[in-house]
DNA sequence: TTAGAATTCAAACATACGTTTGAATGAGAT
DNA sequence: ATCTCATTCAAACGTATGTTTGAATTCTAA
């Protein structure tokens, strides 16, 4: 092995990928510069090379650190529902499914303990990211734990078509990275968001994505799910 | 004045427009260079500073050609909305004031053979670009037009907190701009995406949208709005 | 204590960026 | 035809980028 504890590089590799996340926020990640994470973090600027390659393994691994613990949370969280569903017989909910995908990104987000919640206003910003390689590298890390969400809710939706389920998660993903990435754009007009309790975001959100599964289906004149109605 | 028609300096200021535009929408802002702009677009380099300055006031001239448009028929709208209910003595339905502000935006994003799909796909990834002063410019550019939206919203729900109605105008914007600027991200695991005839989206959204405003206030009882009942 | 590997460091690498310059070119007006 | 002014053009400007290099330093293990 390398090194113990204290310094070493253990230690620089953390304080470049932590340096790294917040500056991507702030600037994205094409304007921020490699001078600025080491100059950030207090290292050298080629540690960065010698630890990570190039800047976009370094990429990948900032967005990789978190993720992979985010998809985790949200598929023992749909295992335990599956779980609790089979037990009882009955089918899963869809507000069970939106509540196991959604909530573990919310909770992330808005925790203050959490170095998380930097990372998801991060995400939230590079799911329109324009650059290729971080699009497909996105898309292969979600791909697993997508797919399983979508049978999820498919399952859960059986009279619906597949088609509009897709749309509709579609759109909840748009609100959410929206909700997460941050408030600015109607900050401007209203100044009530900033003493807002960020914990109340999470109910607000979810009667929102609800309430946008559940509605009519477009030239159809029935909705989209009878069963739920349940929350109150 | 400079010159007549066909050549001259007014084309190439719209040469370069429709070039960065497109290569905006590809590659992002900062990714973007002024060689590649001016290669695409046939004319010199040096071209862009003679006509726009900077780069930014270029990135700047780029939003102002459509956006002006955009929130004008929407405010036209709204105005056409606002006199209809005035003659009938009776309040402006939120449904109308949605269809006022989004339904803009997505014909233009859908039409074909208008040049401003490619602005909206832009437009759409923009909302959460990090660079500073790209969102003090759309914040400012905005902010009369979703002023009086947001007063029409609060006007048509009486009853319903501003808190939540701004929330919610909030979620509605991401659900769309995900929705204009692009399928990508979930293309990957359905490849149903494509086929589809993007005039669709149209109804798909509004439902969407619709259905996540008037869905039940969290910690409340009863719904946003008591007018629609619709679902299932 | 010493050998050896891992890590840090200052400096330079080649390349690309946005912008500026000054001469060449074009068309319209006198 | 000549003057004039807007526009185009090739070339260079200074600066910043990601990456590499090879020597100095630090830590680990024998």
């Amino acid at each position: 092995m390398s090194n113990a504890s204290g310094r070493g590089g253990l230690e620089t590799r953390w304080r470049i990928l932590d340096a790294a996340e917040t500056l991507f926020v702030e600037h994205g990640l094409e304007a921020t510069s490699m001078r600025m994470i080491t100059a950030t973090a207090g290292v050298n600027l080629a540690a960065v090379n010698y630890h990570f390659g190039t800047k976009e393994n370094l990429i990948q691994e900032v967005f990789r650190r978190r993720l992979g613990e985010l998809n985790q949370r949200r598929l023992a969280a749909l295992a335990r529902i599956e779980e609790g569903a089979r037990k009882r017989g009955a089918r899963i909910k869809p507000s069970q499914v939106l509540e196991a995908f959604f909530e573990p990104s919310l909770q992330m987000a808005t925790d203050q303990t959490h170095g998380g919640s930097i990372f998801m206003q991060l995400l939230g910003r590079t799911y329109t990211e324009p650059n290729a390689f971080v699009r497909k590298f996105l898309a292969a890390e979600y791909a697993d734990t997508l797919g399983r969400f979508l049978d999820a809710l498919y399952a859960s939706l059986p009279g619906v078509p597949r088609d509009e389920i897709l749309w509709r998660f579609h759109f909840m993903m748009g609100a959410t990275s929206y909700a997460i990435a941050g408030t600015d754009a109607l900050q401007l007009f209203a100044g009530k968001f900033d003493d807002e309790d960020p914990a109340r975001l999470i109910p607000r959100l979810m009667s929102f994505l609800l309430g946008g599964l559940r509605a009519p289906l477009p030239g159809f004149a029935g909705g989209a799910e009878a069963a739920t109605h349940a929350d109150d």
